[in-house]
DNA sequence: TCAACTGTTCAACGATTCTTGAGTAATTGA
DNA sequence: TCAATTACTCAAGAATCGTTGAACAGTTGA
């Protein structure tokens, strides 16, 4: 992923209602929700919504389309994990101590030891 | 890790010289670098410099200390891995798809296939 | 065709962020 | 104590972002 892509997705998603946005979405897989569905549960004015929406499109974090009258916007999984996959790798550079921190660990998975910091407080 | 402190770790690390900041440190250690270098590899001046470091260092994903006449700065792991951790886990809900397009596995590690959620749309 | 519905675009204003240069503070060695 | 070094703070202006309300465009059913 390109190193502006990323940047413009952190910036799309260091917005409160954004960052909302995107959690809202994320259960409801490919279906998504219509514009107007979303405005509802953000409490978000029209104009206000389609800011925001076009921010994360752009940012290839989320998607739309057309349903008739609505247009459904749904996550974009892959951006989202390419956003985050960068910043663990190419950023971080896939330090144990940051994948400690990060990751809720899969039962039956088997974690890496990495040099041990101790618990987060 | 609170909202807000997500949203500020975002907003400082969606910043070209920021993002590129913390790529420097890394590999640093806790040594890290002092500001005058830091300044010196990223050609910035003093002031935009203090400018940015300040934002990190209060988005907790860099830490100061003072030798003698340097300052000191090296990347703090658990704040950037909170970071990250927080867009995984309580943005993304642990979503495989998102797993597998974040994560390069480490050499040895067992990999969950990961509680296939059926795809949820 | 028309009205209702659903979303988007636009301009304007205020708030925030970024950059720059000048000034300030702390530390060191002579 | 003084000058040099290192880094931070501050104020001003430019640029960007967020919000608001009004106008505009596409779709549907009568």
């Amino acid at each position: 992923m390109e190193r502006s892509k990323v940047l413009a997705a952190l910036a799309a998603l260091a917005n409160d209602k954004r960052l909302e946005l995107v959690r809202l979405l994320m259960p409801r897989g490919e279906t998504g929700l219509s514009a107007g569905q979303i405005g509802q549960q953000l409490g978000l004015a029209s104009s206000r919504l389609s800011f925001h929406l076009a921010a994360l499109e752009q940012a290839g974090l989320i998607r739309s389309r057309r349903a008739s009258r609505n247009v459904f916007y749904a996550a974009d999984l892959r951006g989202l994990g390419q956003t985050i996959g960068y910043l663990m790798r190419d950023c971080c550079m896939d330090h144990p101590e940051v994948r400690a921190c990060c990751l809720t660990h899969a039962p039956g998975e088997i974690v890496p030891k990495g040099p041990e910091r101790g618990p987060e407080r």
